[in-house]
RNA sequence: AGGGGUAUCGCCAAGUGGUAAGGCAGCGGCUUUUGAUGCCGCCAUUCGUUGGUUCAAAUCCAGCUACCCCUGCCA
């Protein structure tokens, strides 16, 4: 890991700039703001990587970075979700400046800035119905009208809205508005909503309010209570911006935060929109939103991804404003190289055929060494028991093949990765006309040697059939995206009936017409760590979960 | 009366007037007791398009084109 290595993106130009200019006293401080509304997925991790990783580089500077909960919609937060948040984001390997915050926290202040704009005549509260107000806000042709209560005395709306407060109205029964421009091309700044009446329990304040403050209203509001310096999110609120900045220049606030947008991660087949991952848990098509299939962070994390690899990812990504699809080559990649150098190897054999080593004494057991790493010594050694019985990968072997094939072929010979070498001499059939056993002899003089006279191309793995381990591995395929309409429903179908075969066809034939050449690649690595790769390179995928009940490990 | 954004290799992405970085993928080759890893080499006469300014343009100007976002009392 080159941590040294420091990334540059039009945020971090921003902040270089500034600071070169002497804003915000020089101080650089950022924010992760999720709403406890479901688990954190790769998406998050870029935002997450982002926001922490300059409040790293700029470490010289004192760069912080905030975990704050944007709780102001209780209707779907939970405490579970903060909770699982959390783990997330320290698994992560990150480190939130202080206390957790929550906008939740800034209720009262909030209140107090409402009615601060009340009283400039910026704010009024409106009692007509949702309909009328969206109704009158007009469309991108037309401009808005304006409200009959906009007009009304701002004592009368102080008035009204310490009244919503103390719960005298009915939910929906009327709404604190921004009086900004009804006829403005940004239909955000068509007196938005600041504020709307909501009995529900919020997880925080419990039944202490029931108006609750809108997205716009408080993200500025609780930036600059925190005195952030670069509020950064994601493309859509590009059309948020003026409204941000509306509402921090008409108040008396002491910090001035900005917003910058950058593009959300989309990675290729991968599911996130947190719409549908819900949905995925909540019809229990997933076993829970860390299951190995979710492109969550906890499902990552029980998949086998390390912290290192999907922070290296989210830097190799990178910050712009293109909307982008990230190849999963690019996350397979940065998983190899940080599982490479970091995780010891065994040898693994997933669909066993026996071995039986002729020239080998029935009662003879002998103890190899296998280095657990093969280049780095400080992982040390493990041992190997070898005995006349073993077992091979049916894909190991072959009657017959062409030179390309390096693995073992009838009458061949083959190296037993950290053993011997041997030669297939014969084979017995079960009744199906399958290998049943596989008859070899080996050469004693092949140990931690090369044979003399000959070249033995191929490596194999193997274990002894006594000692073998049976191997816990659970393979698992991603979900994927399709983008062709109605495809998601088709594969939700699918995964409840359960048949995968269908399933593939299914997924192949709706991608058929936009990705042609798509094939889903079959994942060994990754979630084990048995030093064994896919030999062949177009095997389709399973969508759902495969168990392998007759596998072995050294 | 629409507004706000974005266009550089198959996928990401640097570049901010001086003659197209890098990564992933791909393709060759070498090493290898993992068909892994590692190493070496190849991979954009061209930056959505058309004009213009300039000695010089991916970068400046003008006009087109394509795609994304915005009409929740969601965030």
């Amino acid at each position: 890991m080159s941590e040294t290595v420091k990334y540059t993106d039009f945020i971090r130009n921003i902040i270089d700039k500034d600071l070169a200019e002497g804003k915000n006293e020089g101080r650089v401080h950022t924010r992760f703001p999720p709403e406890p509304n479901g688990y954190l997925h790769v998406g998050h991790a870029k935002s997450i990587c982002l926001n922490f990783g300059i409040a790293e580089d700029y470490q010289a500077q004192n760069a912080l970075c905030n975990l704050r909960f944007d709780d102001t919609n209780p209707e779907k937060e939970s405490e579970e979700f903060a909770k699982a948040i959390q783990e997330d984001v320290k698994w992560l390997g990150f480190e939130w400046h202080g206390e957790v915050c929550n906008a939740s926290d800034y209720f009262e202040d909030l209140y107090g800035f409402a009615r601060q704009l009340i009283e400039k005549g910026l704010a009024y509260v409106d009692e007509s119905p949702a309909e009328e107000i969206a109704k009158n806000r007009g469309n991108f042709q037309t401009p808005g009208t304006e409200s009959p209560y906009r007009n009304r005395p701002a004592t009368e709306s102080l008035d009204l809205f310490e009244r919503m407060r103390a719960g005298e109205f009915a939910d929906g029964q009327m709404v604190l508005r921004g009086k900004i421009d009804m006829s403005h091309p940004n239909m955000l700044m068509r007196d938005p909503v600041l504020y709307r009446i909501k009995r529900m329990h919020h997880i925080k304040t419990g039944d202490k309010w029931c108006i609750y403050p809108m997205y716009d209203f408080t993200h500025c509001i609780s930036d600059a209570l925190e005195a952030i310096t670069h509020s950064l999110c994601t493309l859509e609120f590009e059309v948020n911006r003026p409204l941000y900045d509306w509402v921090l220049d008409n108040l008396d606030i002491p910090a001035r935060p900005y917003q910058y947008e950058f593009s959300r991660l989309n990675l290729a087949y991968t599911i996130t929109s947190k719409r549908k991952l819900t949905q995925l848990v909540e019809e229990k098509l997933v076993d829970g939103w860390d299951d190995p299939r979710m492109p969550t962070i906890s499902g990552m994390r029980r998949r086998g991804y390390t912290p290192a690899s999907i922070r290296n990812f989210c830097k190799a990504v990178g910050i712009s404003k293109v909307n982008s699809v990230t190849d999963m080559t690019l996350l397979e990649d940065n998983v190899r190289q940080d599982l490479d150098s970091t995780v010891e190897r065994r040898m693994a054999v997933l669909d066993p055929i026996k071995v039986i080593i002729t020239n080998y004494p029935e009662d003879k057991e002998e103890m190899l060494a296998g280095k657990n790493h093969p280049k780095n010594d400080e992982m040390g050694t493990r041992t190997l028991p070898f005995s006349r019985e073993l077992y091979i990968d049916r894909a190991d072997y072959r009657e017959s093949a062409n030179k390309k094939y390096k693995r073992l072929v009838k009458d061949g010979e083959v190296r037993l990765r950290n053993a011997y070498v041997i030669r297939a001499n014969d084979v017995s059939l079960d009744e199906s006309g399958e290998i049943k056993e596989l008859y070899c002899t080996y050469d004693p003089d092949t140990l931690g040697k090369n044979p003399e006279g000959r070249k033995v191309r191929g490596v194999i793995h193997w274990v002894s059939a006594k000692h073998a381990k049976p191997a816990s591995i659970r393979m698992y395929d991603r979900l994927f995206k399709v983008d062709n309409p109605g495809a998601m429903d088709n594969f939700l179908d699918a995964l409840n009936e359960n048949s995968y075969s269908e399933l593939t066809a299914m997924v192949e034939a709706s991608l058929a017409e936009t990705e042609p050449e798509t094939r889903f690649q079959f994942e060994r690595e990754g979630y084990f760590t048995a030093d064994r790769y896919d030999y062949s390179k177009d095997k389709l995928v399973f969508n759902r979960t495969v168990t392998l009940r007759n596998s072995w490990v050294d």
